[in-house]
RNA sequence: GCGGAUGUGGUGGAAUUGGUAGACACGCCAGACUUAGGAUCUGGUGCCUAACGGUGUGGAGGUUCGAGUCCUCUCAUCCGCACCA
């Protein structure tokens, strides 16, 4: 019978349903792994990543269930989110219909495919039961003052009509819809990030080396740690009362401290408080009060594209150290988010002030030795800095912050690129942030006996504004607290809030959780996840939400660990003729034909094969059509097994082309084991097993077939569960499939060992030399053998790399 | 500009930890079989050369008996961040 993909595929997809094979079990007490592939977004259909994210994860989790681990491979969706709400608009489906009905059928997708999920586990996190946990952990969270409302600049997507968090630009425009994002001032729910800052910082060293270099370098860029002084300038008399009083000083950031006697001017951003005020009271002319404000109504990133620009500001502060009148100016180039908004200037030493100096002829002091030309921002000794001078400028910094915390003039500080992640979106399908404004009490939590504050299903979907926010009734309610009237508060939460706690979730044992959003001793048992697989797009967003969340639960008391991901493998891209797979440029390949035309487990078997997961895998049809044919082969030697067990075989009674089948079969099972736990080079594993076929063909024993296949089935089953289980129950009974097999040593014994002889470093001729023979015995073989590209040669160095190679190192005699 | 990676045949990719470069697969070439097919099987296939041989891992140096692998410089491509004071 020849191989039938279709038929095996369906017959075991069906037994592992009725026997529920891949369930994980509820004894805490066993070794562990707890695989997770990042769970979709229910867009409508697989493609082909997400084939390759299950493909990789399946695999892991197949061999360690192998291996007798408990293991959790869960599957769910991460449902919330603005394409389901402009499927409404487009095609006036409500989003919560096309949601669930885009689950079903992505589930049935993920049913073809053969993989290994708990079913049990499933969930979509815009079931209201998952929503219900998660409002109460942001509940809490704001009793603990790591959740606020505040009103500031957001960055606004008005395609999506919504905020996005700082980690949702990319180059000034929107992570979603590529529209450019503006500024805007308006109130929204905060998360402070910021402080976990350190410990989100510290924590990456204990990932070093299980997640990718580059994630943690990322990570490490975005949270921007830097140390240095904040200190106060005061105005000068005559600028405060041009402020009407309302200003005596404000604060500035600078990581040079050792730069401070070379300041001569300060900047502030179009933001800042003083430069508002000033605008808003006419008290600048009026072309600079225009152009300060059309700087402000610009974007980071358009500003980032200007040349430097600025205005003097008419007012003056005074030195800290020097007691001198420094001028103050607005400049496009001083960023509102970060270090206050207002900066210390010292153009001999930092490039951007030398610009700024140089185009408006502002003074220019040096005050570290060292270049030639100006700006210097190298190391070197102080000069002209009063008692600091001659002080190594790397001393000086501690120094003078020392001086300055000493005199209450300014304080060592740290600072941080990261912002506090804003949550609020103004969007329907999310959930409900569960606060209510009262006008009496101001802003109320719900009660935990009322959640889920859940959504309506009555709403209109247009597109314009907040469904929510015009919806007729839902936002009138009572005040938790008074019990008066009072208004729910319309805003969902970002989606990225679902994601980061789902993998305590699955971890929770599903008969608990009505009860309990994340059970402590479940969380405990199974975190952290032992290899987390997705793509590397998510190394910031994610993946950083992710442990911030960690964190704060566990210090909330709902476990006790400290990451959630153990290690992580971030998959390279699937390409089409050198380009992203999108329907856009219509060079996708569609997961159900591929099924349809050769099986999962051909589809499985290539993607694993045509590139290390890490790396980009551009798709090759013919190359799909050699994953399938190298299991038809498979399939078809089983007719050349002799036993149903593994064999004992007399190897020294073996023909050579038998011995040499036996290495490459045992050569496969010794790189299996590094190649499933280490570095996932499934490719590698799947040549070595092709090696061992090819081997296996050119002899003809039975016993060695047998034990090749037996061997074999086991290595694959991970990659193509069904023809290797078909197989294995066959040939087998699925005995080769318990524990792990035995590497027969004296396999790997040879009658005669190959070695090369490289005169003067080139490969000349091979020698076969008996394994008991000397060092001397090998050299007189090999001079023999070279004898003819020795002559006129005198050999001045003789290496003998045993079981290898043999190199005479000469020169003309 | 800063940070991170990657450069190996026509292609995807292998190469213990400094030890035969190109495993395995795709493609291509030749042949066999044939109910003529985009099936299967056999053999070949880095480049130059009729051959001997030479040459070859982006490029240039270096260390070494020996370098794809280590060191220095350099070029190219990709990714991330980007006025962070």
């Amino acid at each position: 019978m020849s191989y039938n993909p279709k038929e095996i595929e369906a017959k075991w997809q069906q037994q592992w349903e009725e026997e529920q094979a891949f369930e994980p079990s509820d004894s805490l007490t066993q070794k562990k792994k707890y695989i997770l592939s990042m769970f979709p977004f229910p867009s409508g259909r697989l493609h082909m990543g997400h084939v390759r994210n299950y493909a990789i994860g399946d695999a892991l989790a197949r061999y360690y269930r192998k291996q007798d681990y408990n293991v959790l491979h869960p599957i769910g969706w991460d449902a919330f989110g603005m394409p389901a709400e402009n499927a409404a608009i487009k095609h006036g489906r409500h989003p919560k219909e096309w949601t669930y009905s885009n689950i079903d059928y992505m589930r049935k997708e993920l049913n073809t495919l053969g993989l290994s999920f708990s079913k049990t586990r499933e969930f979509a996190t815009c079931d209201p039961l998952y929503t219900k946990h998660e409002q109460k952990f942001i509940i809490e969270m704001f009793e603990k003052g790591l959740l606020y409302r505040e009103s500031t600049t957001v960055n606004w997507c008005e395609s999506c009509h919504t905020v996005l968090a700082n980690e949702q630009v990319e180059e000034g425009c929107c992570w979603r819809c590529d529209n450019p994002v503006e500024l805007k001032e308006m109130p929204g729910y905060y998360l402070d990030i910021i402080r976990y800052a350190d410990e989100l910082l510290e924590d990456l060293s204990q990932l070093e080396d299980k997640w990718p270099s580059q994630v943690i370098t990322m990570q490490r860029n975005w949270i921007g740690k830097s140390q240095g002084l904040a200190f106060d300038f005061e105005l000068t008399e005559e600028s405060k009362a041009k402020l009407g009083g309302k200003f005596d000083r404000y604060e500035v950031f600078t990581t040079r401290p050792d730069t401070i006697y070379g300041v001569t001017y300060s900047a502030l951003a179009p933001e800042h408080p003083i430069t508002k005020y000033l605008v808003e009271h006419n008290l600048l002319e009026d072309e600079v009060a225009q152009k300060i404000k059309a700087i402000a109504n610009m974007s980071e990133v358009e500003r980032a594209k200007q040349d430097k620009e600025g205005y003097p500001l008419g007012i003056s502060v005074i030195h800290p150290l020097t007691g001198e009148q420094i001028p103050v100016w607005a400049a496009n180039f001083v960023l509102a988010s970060y270090g206050g908004g207002a900066v210390m200037a010292v153009p001999a030493h930092d490039e951007r002030d030398f610009e700024f100096a140089t185009k408006y002829n502002l003074p220019i002091k040096r005050v570290i030795e060292g270049g030639e030309a100006l700006p210097y921002t190298g190391n070197g000794t102080l000069i002209d800095s009063g008692r600091f001078s001659c002080v190594e400028n790397e001393e000086a910094k501690i120094a003078i912050i020392n001086y300055m915390e000493e005199e209450g003039k300014g304080k060592g500080t740290t600072n941080y690129k990261l912002r506090n992640w804003g949550v609020s979106r103004q969007r329907y399908w999310g959930a409900p942030i569960p606060f209510v404004h009262c006008q009496d009490c101001g802003l109320v939590p719900e009660k935990f006996e009322n959640l889920p504050v859940a959504l309506p299903d009555d709403v209109e979907i247009t597109g314009e504004g907040n469904p929510l926010e015009n919806h007729p009734t839902w936002k009138h309610c009572n005040c938790p607290k008074c019990g008066k009237d009072a208004l729910r508060e319309t805003d969902t939460l970002d989606t990225f809030v679902q994601s980061s706690w789902y993998q305590f979730r699955y971890a929770t044992n599903p008969k608990k959780w009505e009860e309990v959003g994340i059970d402590k001793a479940d969380a405990d048992y199974w975190l952290g996840v032992d290899q987390y697989i997705g793509g590397i797009e998510h190394a910031i967003l994610h993946l950083l939400y992710a442990r911030f969340f960690t964190k704060v639960l566990r210090d909330l008391g709902y476990h006790d660990i400290d990451e959630p991901f153990q290690r992580l493998l971030t998959q390279g891209m699937v390409l089409k003729d050198g380009a992203k797979m999108s329907k856009s440029k219509g060079n996708t390949v569609d997961p159900d034909a591929l099924v349809n035309k050769y099986g999962a487990d051909t589809a499985r078997l290539f993607i694993l094969f045509a590139a290390p997961p890490q790396k980009e895998l551009e798709w090759n049809d013919s190359a799909v059509d050699g994953a399938f044919r190298f299991i038809k082969k498979l399939y078809d030697r089983k007719s050349k097994v002799t036993g149903n067990t593994l064999p004992d075989i007399d190897h020294s009674g073996l023909s050579k082309e038998s011995k040499l089948a036996r290495v490459k079969v045992y050569e496969a099972l010794q790189k299996s084991t590094e190649v499933y736990e280490k570095s996932f080079a499934f490719n590698t594993l799947i040549a070595a097993c092709m090696e061992a076929l090819n081997a296996l063909d050119k002899q003809d024993n039975g016993d060695v077939w047998t034990e090749g296949m037996y061997i074999m089935l086991n290595l694959l089953e991970p990659i193509i569960p069904h023809v290797a289980t078909e197989l294995s129950e066959t040939l087998f009974a699925r005995e080769n499939f318990g524990g792990r097999l035995e590497i027969k040593e004296e396999v790997f014994v040879q009658d005669s060992i190959l070695y090369v002889v490289m005169i003067g470093g080139k490969k000349r001729t091979e020698i076969e030399v008996d394994p008991s023979a000397t060092q001397e015995e090998i050299l007189a073989l090999a001079k023999e053998a070279g004898e003819k590209w020795l002559q006129g040669m005198q050999i001045v160095k003789e290496i003998v790399v045993p079981n290898k190679l043999v190199n005479l190192a000469v020169k003309p005699a």
